[in-house]
DNA sequence: ACGAATTGCTTTAGGTCTAAAATGAAATTG
DNA sequence: CAATTTCATTTTAGACCTAAAGCAATTCGT
C-alpha cells in the first residue's frame, strides 16, 4: 500500500478490485435492509420517518440544543436538507426553534417537553429492533464487526479527502 | 444461541442492547460515507446519478433484459419509484422500454448500446473508486467482513420475516 | 473602521423515494 | 363463462435529498 509498491501490483498483481466491490454491496444490502426494517416499523408503530427519528435521536444526545449546522454535519446531509425537516418537526411540536441571541444567523434547536418523552418511547423499542436484527451475531462477532467497521471508516474517510 | 438458553439469556443478562445499538450506526455511517463518495464522484466524473448507475448495473448483469418488477426486487426500492427513473433513462437514450408480447402487463428494459458502453466505462472507474476506499483493508480483513456481513445480512432477514 | 471573505441558513430546481390508490391485463374460481 | 382475485405497472400526494445560488450576519485583514 506504499507509494513504492502501488507500481509494481499495478503490473504483476493485475487489477482484482472484485472483491471490495462485492464487498460494498453486501454492506450496501445490510444497510438497507436494516434501514427498510426500521422505517416501516417505526411507520406503522408510531406514525413517524426515518430521517424525523433520526434527528430527534441526534437532539435528545444534546440537552442545550444544537445548531442546524451541527445537525446537517451530524447526520451527514445538505444543509438544506435540514431547514425543511425541523420546520415539519417544529410543526409537530417536537422541536423548539430559536435565534441565538449571540449570533443571529444561528438557529438553536431542542426537543420540546413532549417530543423528548415521546422519542424515549420511540427509542426504546428501536433499540430492541436492532439487537433483534443483529441476534445471530454472538459477542465475538459483534465486536469484531465493530473493529472491521471502524477500519473501513478510516479508510474511506483517508480515500475521500485525498481522492475528492 | 440455542432456543433453550434464550429464555436464561433474558433474565439473568439483561437488556444490553447498546452494542447492537452502536454497530449498527457504525454500519450505517460507513455506507452513508461511502454512498456519499460514489454519488459525488459520479456526479462530477460522469454527470449521472447513483440511482440510475444502479439501475443500469442491474441491466448490464441482465443481457436479454428485465421486467420493472424485477429490477423494484433487486435494487429494493418501491415500485412506482423504478417507473420515474426508468422513464428518465429512456428520455436519454440509455435504456430501451418495450411492452411483452407474451404479457401486456409487462414492460421489459435493457440497456442500449450506447447506454451499455457507457455503464462500461463508469463500472469500471467506480470499480476502482471502490477499491481505494477499502484500500486499508488486508485481504483476511476483506474475506472476514464478507463473512460477518453475510451473517448480518441472513440474521436481519430472519427478524424481518418474524417481526414484520 | 471598512471592504472582502466566511459562515449559517434558506430558497430553488429537480431528482429520488415511499405508501397507497388506481388502472389494466391475466389467471382463477364457481 | 362471468365474477373475482391476482399481478405488473402507473399515478398520486407528500416527504426527503442534493447541489447550487442567494441572503444576511459575522469575522478578518489591513
Amino acid at each position: 500500500m506504499t507509494i513504492l509498491d502501488s507500481e509494481t501490483k499495478a503490473t504483476e498483481h493485475s487489477d482484482d478490485h472484485g472483491d471490495e466491490l462485492r464487498l460494498w454491496l453486501r454492506l450496501l444490502t445490510c444497510t438497507t435492509l436494516i434501514e427498510g426494517e426500521v422505517r416501516s416499523r417505526l411507520r406503522e408503530r408510531f406514525d413517524v420517518t426515518l430521517p424525523r427519528f433520526d434527528l430527534m435521536a441526534q437532539l435528545d444526545k444534546a440537552p442545550d440544543g444544537m445548531t442546524l449546522s451541527d445537525v446537517s454535519k451530524r447526520m451527514m446531509v445538505s444543509n438544506g436538507n435540514i431547514t425543511g425537516l425541523v420546520e415539519r418537526l417544529v410543526q409537530s411540536g417536537h422541536v423548539d426553534r430559536r435565534t441565538s441571541e449571540v449570533d443571529r444567523r444561528v438557529q438553536v434547536i431542542r426537543l420540546t417537553k413532549s417530543g423528548r418523552a415521546e422519542f424515549r418511547k420511540m427509542a426504546a423499542e428501536h433499540e430492541i429492533w436492532i439487537a433483534e436484527m443483529f441476534s445471530d451475531l454472538g459477542e465475538k462477532d459483534v465486536r469484531e464487526l465493530m473493529r472491521l467497521l471502524g477500519k473501513t471508516k478510516l479508510s474511506v474517510r483517508k480515500a475521500a479527502d485525498s481522492g475528492g
